[in-house]
DNA sequence: GATGAATGAGCCTTCATTCAT
DNA sequence: GATGAATGAAGGCTCATTCAT
């Protein structure tokens, strides 16, 4: 009675999410997504101009809520570094219990032509955006040393990415079980680099 | 004994890698990889049975180079992890010098179908083993503490990939400013998580 | 009966009449019509049944307008020839001061099935049936030689008729430079005509 | 045995031309010229990029057809102005023995989008090109007096256009019936027109 | 071995029309 | 009277694949 407009666009926008995590951008049919919403057709075309833009609207509502989640969930950490961590492990378990969602955010992107991958990018971007700024605190109160913090970002992203991937195409390791090392080089992988960084800093004419 | 037979069928291998990187495997029409070697259409069948079959032959050929050329500059050196050390740098090197060959491989086998994301599975296991061979041989030689090499390996890979995609489609960072960060991250982590796994395989009863 | 009903009806009718004039029927949609009329697509078809019966009701209207405006402009002429050649005028004259409507009346009609074929005779029907009612009364008066005055009103239909579409479509001949040319000859053309069917009745003998 | 290529090609043209004359450019459906040339809508697409094309390509072919046998027809006339007449007569009777034809050539082009018109005009630019060049002689020739000849051609072609599309739509009159009348009315006429003209020029002060 | 005309299944998109509110 | 979401029947165009030559 209240509020709950736009109704079936959300009704569309979860069909279609699972119809695209199932088959992909190709192999899906608008009418698939159709038949799915008991919607007709044009009653598609109706709330979304085209397949194209169907699409990123759904991979748009993914990322804000994957986006969300992340943040709520790193939210009250005293650490920063610690932040950064609980980021990665919740992306990380997000995505390991919602094998569909993983599916699209990880690989529908890709390769469809250059839409496609320019929106990819942005995706991607947009996650390693969280990561990097709770690096960037970590860096500025000394809890690591200085690094590039968006290339790291990108490399937490990645290897989170790879083994999700991995996981969902062989079905092991379970996310569970490469969750620890994947913490454990990512994080002191970082510290490490940092400590490196600052020595270097430090020692211009000793070191290396 | 000498002559160079399957001419043909390496200029169709060629052109159709030229043309599926640049375009993407579903972009990509048979007809412009036909114009591309100066053969029609009925041609390129002759000697592929399928358009897929020809993207598929491309990758393997592509990676069968690459992992070539891991293996050779890997090695000659003394220590297992160096060689693990080279293999990554030898990966990112060669891809970040031909941009076409690192979007064909880290990209285009994503999405298109379930026996797409197959084959991306297959390549980057391959990619993926290359570097547990090596990670395996640190372990025994206790170079490392002893790790899940296949995760580790997966994470270096995930890393690596991440990297260059966003390299290849925002153009930065540039791949050499990247690559001591990612070595001394993925490096020194697996260092790391080795010498913790160690520690706690060693003491139960005092550690954590 | 003072009460200006129907305004929606004529307010769609004026904003069908732009749309239709500037895209043509098909190009034309029925969202359109809404949109320059701050209707709904609904509200359109409370007033008219259907698309095809828009166009037509917009078709009538303006040779409705056409008609009554040639009419009063050749009433109060003494000669019949001259209410014909007035006749012309005005129709050349009004056609020429409003592209849009020229548009429509002398090209809309064509060519989108049989229904539409038979309205655009329709239309020329009742616009030649204007001139050739001149004509009749001239032939009767004597003013020209018994003619078959329904072909003659076809002739000057054309020639009026392509004249404005040549100059819709490329600009030029300004209908003011054209006119003189233009009634010169099809009035002296039909003059001449009629004498010739006149030498040709009473010669029955020495005539060809 | 020599030379009969592009048969396919023209094949299709031809079932176009019966296609798009039964039913109009709208009406008409690809795949009704497919049956009709019992090729595939694919086949019919390796020849024509498009259904626009397809048309205009037929059109063209009608006119250039069209074209020939009137300059043919005119050709060995001692009078520019019996040559024009008897271009006049020529397409007059061309199109009244072909039904089909006449209906593409004077109403298919019509009203389809501006790049229909455009085709239009240019289709009725050539045939008036033919009628003015021969007018263009007679004028030199001193048949007749000085007159605008692109206007006069215009409005023979519509006069003759507009004839035929009457006898296309009603039945009525037989184009044999309207022929005479024609040809008098816009020689005669144009002849009046030029001395008109010539007493103009010559006689400032005098005349009028 | 190679050609290229032809196939044909398929898909996205359009849009006049309807109807519950 | 009016709205606008929804319908559904088309239709143009694509393109991997085939095959007679």
């Amino acid at each position: 009675m209240t509020a709950p407009k736009e109704i079936t666009r959300d009704r569309i926008l979860e069909a279609a999410e699972a119809v695209f995590a199932e088959k992909g951008y190709h192999e899906a049919l608008v009418d698939e997504v159709a038949d799915a919403t008991s919607l007709s057709k044009g009653g598609i075309y109706f709330h979304f101009p085209s397949k194209e833009h169907l699409f990123f609207a759904v991979l748009d509502r993914l990322a804000d809520r994957l986006i969300a989640k992340v943040e709520r969930e790193s939210a009250n950490r005293p650490a920063a570094l610690e932040k950064a961590d609980a980021a990665l492990v919740a992306v990380f378990s997000a995505l390991s219990k919602r094998r569909r969602l993983a599916k699209l955010l990880m690989v529908s992107g890709y390769s469809m032509g250059n839409a496609f991958e320019r929106k990819r990018a942005d995706l991607f971007g947009r996650f390693a955006g969280v990561i990097k700024s709770h690096l960037d605190e970590a860096v500025e109160r000394g809890e690591i040393g200085p690094v590039d913090t968006a290339v790291a970002a990108h490399i937490w992203l990645g290897a989170i990415n790879e083994l999700l991937i991995r996981w969902l195409y062989t079905g092991a390791p379970a996310p569970s079980a490469a969750l620890p090392l994947l913490r454990t080089v990512l994080i002191d992988g970082l510290k490490s680099a940092g400590m490196a960084r600052t020595r270097e800093e430090r020692g211009n004419g000793r070191g290396r």
